[in-house]
DNA sequence: GCCGTTTTCGGCCCGACTGTTTTCAGTCG
């Protein structure tokens, strides 16, 4: 078997270590920055990074130049990146996880190794709790307290993403809460911000920005509202508090003629940002969240809307969901932004269970019924294949057609959702799959037995209209087969197999990167919720997100379509 | 270390906050 090329993931993770430890050693910051951003855009390209560069096309990646290309033969070819096994060597392990710590950078960590010599957490906590620290000049005793409150709570051997939540928590409460502050009298305009409008799959801190006749009044309302469990800060135009589900809400309120300017910088994402100032820079503009101003003259231009803003700056207006410097800034500068699909446009639901699965909660009636009160002209029952063995599968047609006649024209669609079990065979015979109007095939154990080749299996399958969740990833809990996609996605479009966007708030399967490549390619992506109940059928909203952070159009998702156009798509 | 609708060399986002300081460096988003 030829040698595993190393995940994207990896590479990155050895970029941004090769990152904190270069700067840490105090070496030039602008490469260190380099190092970052060539990170950021290895981790979010969707096919495996190694392959690109063995062949010379890494350095088409924005950020990736000929030396990171070639650090990363060396990681595929020598097992390791030569500069950073070097420059581990001088760096002790533990200084660099005093960078997780909060207030302390690359240039304290390297002080508090180099002066004090403590190159462990335990140090650090030792020389904290016996004022040592406090001998570095600079530091005091509010640094030592900080440090041990941070330890003690466990920062440090943390994993930053493990401080994050899903988005789907999150969304509820913070649409609620613009709901709340555009209702008050005193607020005149009220908007998500952050990572949570840009729909990010996880989450941290929610931003709300307002503009306001009594700002004051705003954040009074906003403090005392009954969800805040705690305040944990309040001026006159800011505010952050803390709810029972323990999510941070941080509010600021500013003045109506500069909130387009002050959305969008806090709407990020911080790479759009700087590459938006950087070009700014370089047509003579400075950008900030107070205004453009125009270097040569100091003259400052604000905004009411970020439409404006963008149009002012020569971009089209680009979508909150694209802003993650992926080429949206070239795109809306040539005008190129496509229209993205919105959560009106879908037609119908493609994936989701009954009673008739043991863990189905909701009825085919019930399910049915919500989705027809929602505007959809039908949905597609998949049901769990080991669970309508031996005449079951029958007795469920029968119910789908008494519910087809009491809510006609609304259409329950005989689906199933068949297992590819861990030798890549499908657990259900062709011959009854031949009988079924929608097929769903997904892996639901054996994640790390050869995926790439059992999916592509069943894409080859005549009878298979569609892959489930396809890498099987629980976010926040576990990362999913490692698929590769390029292959998969090729063979989709060839065979006219679909490749869902799961919007189960923990799966978001396939993933933005990914679901991007399936557009480009030419797959149609269905927008599926995989509920297992009625309330579940309200998180298409959140696949829509993922859709629109994949740069689909409606033309490109397939259940914008009615069931006949689908029909004829079929195989 | 990367990059170019002024550049293949000489640039590289912007401002707030913090803790420690009498003017600022480091950190953060």
């Amino acid at each position: 078997m030829a040698k595993a090329l190393p995940r994207n993931a990896e590479i990155a993770d050895q970029l941004d270590l090769l990152a904190d430890v270069s700067e840490i050693l105090g070496e030039g910051s602008f490469r260190v920055v380099a190092y970052r951003r060539a990170a950021t855009r290895i981790r979010e390209t969707p096919g495996p990074v190694a392959e690109l560069a063995l062949s010379g096309r890494a350095t088409d990646l924005p950020g990736v130049g000929k030396t990171i290309e070639q650090k990363v033969v060396e990681i595929v070819e020598d097992g390791e990146m030569h500069a950073l096994t070097k420059r581990r060597q001088s760096v002790p392990e533990g200084v660099v996880e005093f960078l997780r710590l909060p207030g302390i950078g690359p240039k304290t960590a390297a002080r508090i190794w180099t002066e004090l010599g403590v190159t462990t957490l335990e140090g650090l906590q030792a020389a904290a709790e016996s004022g040592r620290l406090r001998d570095l000049s600079g530091l005091g005793q509010k640094s030592e307290e900080k440090v041990l409150k941070a330890l003690e709570a466990g920062a440090g051997r943390k994993a930053p993403a493990e401080n994050r939540g899903l988005l789907g928590m999150a969304l509820p409460a913070v649409k609620a809460i613009v709901e709340e502050l555009s209702a008050h009298p005193a607020a005149i305009a009220v908007s998500e911000a952050g990572s949570v409008r840009r729909r990010r799959e996880t989450v941290r801190d929610l931003d709300f920005i307002a503009t306001s006749s009594d700002a004051p009044a705003l954040i009074a309302a906003f403090c005392e509202s009954e969800w805040v469990a705690e305040v944990v800060a309040r001026g006159d135009t800011k505010a952050i508090v803390v709810g029972y589900q323990g999510l941070r809400f941080d509010l600021r309120v500013v003045p109506p003629e500069c909130f387009g300017n002050v959305l969008q910088h806090f709407t990020g994402s911080k790479d759009h940002n700087v590459a938006l100032r950087e070009d700014a820079q370089r047509r003579g503009l400075s950008i900030s969240e107070y205004g453009v101003t125009t270097v040569e003259t100091d003259e400052v231009v604000t905004h009411e809307d970020e439409e404006a803003l963008y149009r002012y700056l020569g971009y089209q207006p680009i979508p909150p969901e694209l802003r993650e410097n992926a080429g949206e800034l070239a795109a809306a500068r040539d005008g190129r932004i496509p229209a993205l699909v919105e959560l009106s446009d879908l037609r119908g639901e493609t994936h989701c269970h009954s009673t008739w699965s043991s863990d189905g909660r909701s009825s085919i009636e019930e399910m049915a019924s919500t989705a027809k009160g929602k505007g959809y002209s039908y949905l597609c029952l998949t049901d769990h294949s080991h669970y309508l063995r031996g005449g079951r599968l029958e007795a469920q047609w029968k119910e789908i057609d008494e519910v087809n006649a009491r809510l006609k024209p609304f259409r329950v669609v005989r689906g199933i959702e068949v297992n590819i079990r861990a030798d890549g065979s499908l657990d259900v015979d062709d011959a009854v799959l031949a009988e079924l109007d929608w097929v769903i095939a997904s892996i639901h154990t054996a994640f790390d037995r050869s995926p790439t080749e059992r999916i592509l299996g069943a894409i080859e399958n005549p009878h298979v209209d569609c892959i489930g969740h396809l890498t099987g990833r629980r976010i926040l809990k576990r990362p999913g087969a490692d698929v590769d996609i390029e292959k998969i996605v090729e063979r989709a479009a060839e065979t006219g197999t679909a490749l869902e966007i799961n919007s189960q708030p923990d799966r978001l399967d396939l993933r933005d990167t990914h679901a991007r490549l399936a557009g480009e390619a030419g797959v149609l992506v269905p927008i599926s919720t995989d509920a297992h109940e009625v309330p579940a059928l309200f998180h298409a909203e959140l696949g829509v997100g993922l859709a629109r952070r994949a740069w689909l159009s409606k033309e490109q998702v397939l259940n914008t379509r009615s069931w006949a156009q689908i029909s004829k798509f079929r195989k």
